[in-house]
DNA sequence: AGTGAAAAGGCTTTAAC
DNA sequence: GTTAAAGCCTTTTCACT
């Protein structure tokens, strides 16, 4: 699927307000609300529009802290990998988890409560994942930056 | 700011869509619309709720690869670690920047449209900015998991 | 493909309980 | 917190450019 300026616009309009009106788009990126309508219905049905979401403070649930964890496994099978991949899926806490080139294999980024939560999830929940050579953890420190993709 | 069981399931049915109306999240809750409005109204007010958004598929717009630079920097005075920051802040294609605990000081995501694409950010920006003394990248190869907060 | 208007309906919001 | 009611605004369609 190909999207010209306007399609990028609509995107981007909805990216900044994601409950925005056709009346609002139209006017923000030009157009009238009609064709406005046909674009958006077109790009969810080809799914560059994945869906409508908020956003959440994570503090406000009283998740203080992102730790990113970095994994070797013992085994490079792709059995192995998957495995791990579909085990790091049922814990909540891991809100992202990549398999990755380079020296480890994955990169996992959990959120926790605190310290004492930290270590509670390492070993009640990640370290009892089996195949896992070696670990590493790094916090996160601060948040520089969090920025969505460039609509350009 | 507290939330009790029928915030955090408003916040569910929320992130689950976003543009849900309040008779929606009403059923989805199990309360009529106007206590919804209400807990919402104030959880847009304390900040809970960040925003509206919606979720783009980055290959739709050309991005098929994501890349995790690992980078330590040449000094670590809290000057040169925030100018850091806000050098990559200017990069549109770095949607991410983490000023972290460990052997490195940030990593940073970035979405590239493809090696070539990532050759030319590498040269073009990120080595552009001063200061960095030692840089390692990841290609994600793929992704296992990614999640929203758990709202439990 | 876009405009503008019109219809229908649902939505938010207020008020009473 | 519920229910009900008012009215606005929204989506959606259609005729036309």
């Amino acid at each position: 699927m190909t999207l010209d300026k306007f399609d990028l616009a609509i995107l981007a309009a909805l990216q900044k307000d994601g409950r925005a009106s056709l009346a609002d788009i139209g006017a923000a990126v030009g157009l009238s609300s009609t064709p406005c309508w046909n674009r958006i219905k077109r790009m969810e049905a080809a799914g560059v529009i994945r869906g409508y979401t908020i956003d959440v403070d994570p503090e406000a649930l009283g998740y203080q802290d992102t730790v990113i964890v970095h994994v070797t496994l013992e085994s490079h099978s792709e059995e192995t990998l998957y495995e791990f991949g579909r085990a790091l899926a049922e814990i909540p806490e891991v809100l992202e988890a990549l398999l990755v080139s380079g020296d480890y294999d994955y990169y996992i980024r959990i959120a926790v409560r605190d310290t004492r939560d930290y270590e509670r999830l390492l070993r009640e929940k990640l370290y009892r994942i089996p195949g896992i050579r070696h670990s590493k953890s790094s916090f996160v420190l601060r948040r520089l930056k969090q920025a969505r993709l460039p609509l350009a």
